[in-house]
DNA sequence: CTCATTTCTTAATCCTGGTTAACTTTTTTG
DNA sequence: CAAAAAAGTTAACCAGGATTAAGAAATGAG
């Protein structure tokens, strides 16, 4: 079923039928079991990943055993350590499925191979980064504004939804604090609004 | 002269003569002197700016009005803030060159015939922003696996060069915390190595 | 339904780096 | 070359979160 993935696409361009038919060739579709993964560390990156249903995250484990996690992967966003999958280089990072879910796979070959037969997908994951790397540089802004009180409570502001759907641990861990802080701040009432 | 431009594309994808020619029909070169700005609050950003000679930043003002630097940009590297640039939404960025410098601009009409004209460079943007992609992941990794004093330290001995063109106030930006901060730290000996 | 595991909470103590402010040195400009 | 502006230094005091540890609550598996 890569309809989700072929309607995602045409919000950037415009596939032909016949277009559609090749991208949809060269993926595949895979269900994650919660807590299984995808990618984890000194593999090589298979694949970049859309999320069809579900969530994942991608994280890697600091000097002191700590997992970081740098990104979620929710329905309609990509999710690959690009920097592997590009220079085949093995990846220190995990990917790993917090909830059941569904995603498309193009593996590098396919990759390849799909920007040969349908070279308009080149734009479309040029636009695709580039939404990653504003939403970065978003992120690095509000690292360096706000307080991580603040950033927290922003962050529930304005996904209040998502926030229902992981652990509190794991969202303190992308927030950039500890769950004992998060637990902290929670226990109290807000002081300042975000 | 944009050589420097074309030279640069060809590390990544291969252009025939007429396409070099095509690109550099839609180049204008600028030189910006130090001090001068390229993208200022509340302005649309007009071009992508491809560094040739000298030293530019993108930093923004915080609410305790400090310049936050988040990106430099020296020779070879592209600098823009590509939200602004696509969606033609003001920008709350300020580009500025910290060093006289030779610019290559391609402004977002030239860029968009760029693409029509030269397929090929879709593909070359999508790999800049891939490799911009992962210098953020990067960044954020070190962000949450060092202290400050290690991140600095780091810094130094990766680009020794680049530390002494600009002021220890911008390197402090850069790296998230005060000028007073670099100050002490580089007034101590190395307590731990990073 | 029960036991084991995972997740969350609370609190005491500590530490990294911020803030403020005054001063020194370097660089720029007329 | 002199004065002004910009950049760098030092130090006292402070605060936001980390760390550690122990227990409580929720979730999951058999």
């Amino acid at each position: 079923m890569t309809d989700t993935l072929i309607a995602h696409i045409n919000k950037f361009i415009r596939l032909t039928e016949d277009e559609a038919a090749r991208v949809a060739a060269l993926a595949t579709t895979v269900q994650v079991k919660k807590k299984h993964f995808l990618l984890q560390p000194g593999e090589v990156c298979r694949a970049n990943y859309f999320v069809v249903k579900g969530c994942l995250r991608l994280y890697f484990i600091n000097r002191n055993g700590q997992e970081l996690i740098t990104q979620f992967g929710i329905e309609n966003w990509w999710i690959t350590d690009y920097d592997s999958l590009e220079t085949g280089r093995p990846s220190h990072y995990t990917i790993q499925a917090i909830e059941d879910a569904e995603v498309i796979c193009i593996s590098k070959r396919s990759f390849d191979e799909l920007m040969v037969q349908v070279p308009k997908m080149e734009r479309y994951f040029r636009l695709i980064l580039q939404r990653a790397h504003t939403a970065a540089m978003r992120r690095f802004e509000y690292l360096r504004d706000q307080s991580d009180e603040e950033r927290y409570r922003q962050f529930v502001t304005l996904f209040p939804g998502f926030v229902q759907r992981i652990p509190q641990y794991m969202l303190a861990s992308y927030l950039g604090f500890t769950p004992q802080f998060l637990s902290k701040i929670r226990g109290k009432k807000p002081t300042k609004q975000a």
